[in-house]
RNA sequence: GCCCCGUUCGUCUAGCGGCCUAGGAUGUCUCCCUUUCACGGAGAAGACCAGGGGUUCGAAUCCCCUACGGGGUACCA
């Protein structure tokens, strides 16, 4: 078995193409079979600089492992289109000598003024094909001397598909079953531009030929033209591979296709890596800064129109793979919801070890102007106090900014619990504790001393424990007080005390 | 416009003719645990299976029509 992920390094790698890569590279894990990466950059107006490193480095993060691709090298090298041209025009050539391709000499503008007039007359949807070609320049109705003389008088043609008339082209979806559509619907596609790279559907059926691919899984989108891909293996007398078309990923709200646009609006990334744009200058967060952890990024996405049949969820890689199958693809499209997103993430969070969040919290530490002086074991020691508590990994410090620099005080929070009663018992533990012994902080021996004190002062929780985390925190939520004022240490606790204390 | 694909709790889905008074997960709500928050535990609400016709002893499951949604209709992929 061999399948390839085909990308456009027009932009950043999309979540729905996350997906479709990593269901090619589970059934190739599955089957051992061969895992292609393949860049498809035949267009070059819309080629993005960057992009193309980008989608590799993001299928990297996300844990799907080329086996032949850019890097990687591979028996059917180069696997960059753009690299490949000489063999997208000897094949054209044949195309061409077996009467399945002609050359066309209208231009791209006179053809938008025809489809303009058809639109005007009230003909939608004008098309290119054997009902309107012998109105066309081209092969077919010029002589050969004139389209040799034009050709060599250097004016520019493309090289379009002859496809039969009448005629019904059958294929079998994995997903979708018996697909059945008339030639009078497919349109002579242009298969070699006039700047003479291929388009897509020529680029693709040779390569994937010659990448000797059996199974071809792409997105919903491409169901339209796989009539036209059939059309283009009969002509090279190719058998043509397997064809698995996978649902869309929706918007989460309404309805359309998920984009970059829903991304910003809701606040929810759908790339992998943050992405700066190479023309815009415009930034979008990936998943990765936003605090996603790929394993649950990935687990999330393989559930998106796809499940084991049984009760199971979480999932390692290996799991995934084991249980892969395209007979358990949906249908139908599936819509983002980032709330299952977040409990996978969390899920993930839990399980992980505290270690495996040091590099990113002290990164996120440094970007966002906070004090970057603190040592391994304080994080690691706040990592663990809030671990429970955090959904993303930037949680760490966005949900708990108290433990790396002084706290705000939560106006309602402040209004509700702050009262001469607090203020009298709070006066009194920061005397009590400016003589605990320091060598003594621990949560162990702080927690029964401080349930003693309170017990022989006859102190009543209401008016000192909300008054506390208000000192050492700010706000209403979090860690258990005493926790926290181990980890901030004698000193730190003690002069938050003093800040509330002095707080009008 | 034309063509193709789809339609089960808010969301992801199980279901491939009788096991379905439709199961799970997530989200929501309630209670327990907890001197906060979260975690954890226990419950609840939530789907006339898009609508209408058939076929059948029997249909969420098969067929047809309609509606709605999506995709395609480029010298973009």
């Amino acid at each position: 078995m061999v399948v390839r992920f085909a990308p456009s390094p027009t932009g950043p790698l999309h979540i729905g193409g996350v997906r479709t890569a990593l269901y090619n590279y589970l059934l190739a894990k599955k089957h051992g079979g061969k895992f292609i990466l393949r860049i498809e950059d035949t267009d070059q107006v819309r080629f993005v600089p960057g992009a193309e490193e980008y989608i590799m480095n993001a299928l990297e993060w996300c844990g799907i492992r080329v086996d032949y691709g850019v890097r990687e090298g591979g028996p059917a090298a180069p696997y960059r289109q753009s690299e490949r041209s000489d063999i997208y025009e000897r094949y054209a050539q044949t195309l061409l000598a077996s009467g399945n391709a002609y050359l066309a000499f209208d231009s791209a503008e006179s053809l938008d003024d025809t489809r303009k007039k058809a639109e005007a007359a009230g003909n939608h949807g004008w098309q290119y094909n054997y009902k309107t070609r012998m109105e066309m320049e081209n092969s077919f109705t010029l002589s050969p001397e004139v389209v040799k003389s034009r050709k060599e008088a250097g004016e520019s043609y493309v090289i379009r598909l002859n496809v039969p008339e009448n005629r019904e082209v059958h294929f079998f979806d994995l997903i979708r079953g018996e697909i059945i559509v008339h030639t009078s619907q497919i349109d002579d596609k242009v298969l070699m531009k006039s700047d003479g790279l291929p388009t897509y559907h020529l680029a693709n059926i040779i390569d994937d030929h010659l990448m000797h691919v059996t199974h071809v899984i792409r997105g919903e989108e491409w169901l339209p033209s796989a009539p036209l891909h059939i059309l283009l293996y009969e002509a090279f007398e190719w058998t043509p591979p397997s064809f698995a078309h996978l649902p869309l990923i929706l918007r989460p709200d309404g309805n359309g296709k998920l984009s970059k646009r829903d991304g910003d609006r809701l606040g929810v990334p759908v790339f992998p890596l943050d992405w700066t744009d190479p023309v815009s200058g415009e930034k979008t967060s990936g998943f990765r800064e936003s605090g996603y952890l790929p394993d649950a990024l990935v687990n999330f996405v393989v559930l998106l129109g796809w499940n084991p049949g049984n009760d199971e969820e979480v999932m390692t890689q290996e799991r995934m793979s084991d249980l892969f199958d395209i007979e358990r693809i949906g249908k139908s499209g599936t819509k983002f919801d980032i709330d299952k997103l977040h409990w996978f993430n969390q899920t993930y969070l839990k399980e992980k070890p505290e270690e495996s969040f040091l590099d990113f919290v002290k990164e996120f530490l440094l970007k966002n102007g906070f004090n970057t002086n603190f040592s391994d074991a304080y994080l690691l020691k706040a990592i663990r106090l809030m671990k429970e508590r955090v959904v993303l990994v930037k949680d760490f410090v966005v949900k708990a900014p108290y433990l790396f620099k002084e706290p705000e005080y939560d106006e309602a929070f402040l209004t509700k619990q702050w009262n001469e009663n607090g203020k009298k018992n709070l006066i009194a533990l920061s005397s009590h504790w400016e003589s605990f012994p320091s060598e003594k902080w621990h949560t162990e021996t702080l927690q029964p001393d401080f349930h003693e004190w309170i017990t022989t002062n006859s102190i009543p929780n209401k008016f000192i424990l909300p008054q506390l985390r208000l000192a050492l925190t700010g706000v209403s939520g979090g860690p258990d007080s005493i926790a926290i004022a181990d980890l901030l240490g004698k000193n730190e606790t003690i002069s938050r005390l003093a800040r509330l204390i002095a707080h009008a």
